[in-house]
DNA sequence: CATTCCAGTAAACAGGTGTTCGCCGACCTT
DNA sequence: AAGGTCGGCGAACACCTGTTTACTGGAATG
């Protein structure tokens, strides 16, 4: 161990992540369960076989792209809830965040919108479980005002869900926009006034 | 056309409707683009060539999948917000008819769910125009009383996107559920609250 | 009744596929 | 400096793919 670079380490790296680049590229008009093992390699420029070295299957480098996807958005939002107060100051930095966050991985978002509900299940679940999270991270966000109003834990997160989705559901949006700016504005402002119609919700729900 | 008897047609209708169940079959582990012709109609029964009698190619197949999922649902709606009045029965029928909807035809919901953003370009956007109609179905049944009370044209759409947004999601929920009864009513109720709130927001809108 | 029509067939074409095998050779260790 | 580790290679395996071709036989036509 006296004179190790790592040099080994730091290739194997450098072909796993030319193969998720390369994945993610053909991924934008196809989608994983009929994307080809010796299709992506020869992208690459490596050899079939080189493959199975970093992936048991096509589903497993799903499972490693829906975590390089999702596994960053987590702490993104809960950072982002915790500075701010006020529904509209809230709202304001998520939106400006999630627009930033789909022109920079543009590739990852459709991914994530595409295999959703996509044909292989292992990916399925392991994006169903991020988004999970991510659920419980708004509701957590909510909970220390809501509780004290009277909300039961089943409402705050029928609440975070429906933040959550259409967060979503906005981010998807983003990305079918492509470079549209203008069409980009547009979204942006229908997803502004949908959280604050479903804020404006909130505030008066305890009185139904 | 003097003893025409319309077995030719009925015979290639029943051929087709083969096609497309044997599809939707297939289609619930797998998606579109990895569906291949020779395994679709390997599971009919017929010849491979026999295919290009019905559909030019798999995304024209596709096409006519979406007009069926969805065909029917706008009048459905339509019908339904036209004779109830008030939130809660609106919320609660619509429930309803969507809930018995995915029970009788869960492969097509989970059709539409999966290829909704897949990789089949002509598929995807003929289920953005279903999908679209289905918003201007509900933005009409709003119209009439949210533009007298001052709401633009381009909010009453903000809120029928939202409504059949929540409507998409629940319908998925209710397919992933699958038979599991108790799951099912726990996604309706949670459905239900869901637009009440977005309703109480509405109700509130023009006051922020 | 003869004729046209046309859904469905079988066969062949020229590819493509995932997976396994033994092997090389550069990196890492001792 | 010798020997082990391991990422990548090339070849072979058995199989599946979409598409075109010329054809058959029953229904529709006049």
């Amino acid at each position: 161990m006296s004179h190790t670079c790592g040099i080994r380490e730091a290739r194997k790296r450098k072909s796993r992540r030319a193969l998720l680049d390369a994945a993610l590229g053909l991924l934008e008009d196809q989608s994983l369960s009929s994307l080809g093992l010796r299709e992506l390699t020869r992208v690459v420029g490596m050899a079939p076989a080189a493959f199975y070295r970093h992936f048991r299957d096509m589903a497993d480098l799903g499972v490693a792209l829906v975590e390089e996807s999702l596994g960053s958005l987590q702490g993104m939002i809960r950072a982002i809830l915790a500075e701010r107060d006020g529904d509209e100051e809230r709202i304001d930095a998520v939106m400006e965040a999630v627009a930033e966050h789909v022109r920079r991985h543009p590739t990852h978002i459709r991914f994530i919108a595409r295999e959703r509900h996509g044909g292989v299940r292992p990916v399925r679940e392991a994006i169903g479980a991020e988004l999970g999270l991510l659920v419980d991270e708004v509701a957590a966000a909510f909970a220390p005002r809501l509780t004290p109003a009277g909300w039961p834990p089943e409402d705050v997160r029928m609440l975070a869900e429906l933040y959550v989705d259409r967060m979503v559901t906005t981010a998807t949006a983003f990305m079918e926009a492509q470079e549209d700016e203008r069409e980009r504005e547009r979204i942006a402002d229908t997803a502004r006034k949908q959280l604050l119609l479903i804020s404006l919700g909130r505030r008066h729900w305890r009185d139904a």
